[in-house]
DNA sequence: CTCATTTCAGTGTTACTGACATAC
DNA sequence: CGTATGTCAGTATCACTGAAATGA
């Protein structure tokens, strides 16, 4: 690889992403589903029934791409759509019993790929990333 | 954010490197450039001229994305393709003068963008960090 | 025949923008 | 009125796949 990039923190942040996208992207699928709906799936979950757009916050998914990922998760019948009543705009999300049982079965996943994707580093390490990642996201990360 | 997800490393990279990626994107989208131009010329540079396949291996760029990018390169005369003479399937690719200039212009951009990622951190931290992100990378990184 | 190179066309995810109608 | 919601359409990068034509 190239010695003008190589050595980039923005090169190796990147290469790290990859694998660890790239991972848990395969994961996903084979287990029949896709990070947006895990994490949508999730925020239902921890925060109950919600509207969409209030989803979206919570997921950190774009109120536009939160229609496309609940219209897959409803006809799987993984989540419901109610109109609220108390407000004409919003709908009112919820999970199924089948949601709930897809995210159980997701946790699991999820956890595995974690093991895979640390597996390079001791716990000492793996604690340490940990600590400066949470330093370099976003500030409202 | 959720707490399934937020102490998740998968999450945390992510996060890190959606800051640093946009921040890189954005440097270089206001220096009229974008990576995949710079780790082209950055190739160029280091290897000299050679085959579009080659470049494509040097600056981790898939070879049927070496085309566009270098369609761009050549139209602005940062770098010039000629058929090899030696090899009828093969064009050989050179930097001109003014991609010379040019990336030695976004070098700049480069390097400014990597103190803004790494800014959170002190300097203990940042080598720690880089130390652990090679770990991380795919094997043939 | 097999393999490599260039090229084009297309997929998929993530993240985002803009617009619209609707309703608060 | 301004603001919030749900929806749709479209953009961009990155990474990748498949196929075709050409030539080693």
């Amino acid at each position: 690889m190239l010695d003008r990039i190589q050595h980039q923190a923005t090169w190796m942040l990147g290469r790290a992403h990859l694998r660890s996208h790239t991972l848990l992207q395969q994961a996903f699928a084979a287990a029949g589903s896709k990070p947006y709906h895990y994490r949508l799936l999730a925020a239902l979950e921890e925060y109950g029934a919600t509207s969409q757009a209030d989803l979206g916050r919570r997921a950190g998914i774009d109120r536009s791409d939160v229609v496309a990922s609940l219209n897959e998760l409803v006809e799987r019948s993984f989540a419901l759509r109610e109109p609220d009543p108390t407000d004409g705009r919003r709908n009112i999300v919820r999970l199924t019993k089948q949601g709930h049982a897809e995210l159980k079965r997701l946790d699991k996943v999820l956890a595995d790929i974690q093991v895979q994707v640390l597996a390079p580093l001791s716990e000492p390490e793996r604690a340490m990333l940990v600590r400066l990642l949470k330093k370099l996201g976003p500030e409202d990360a």
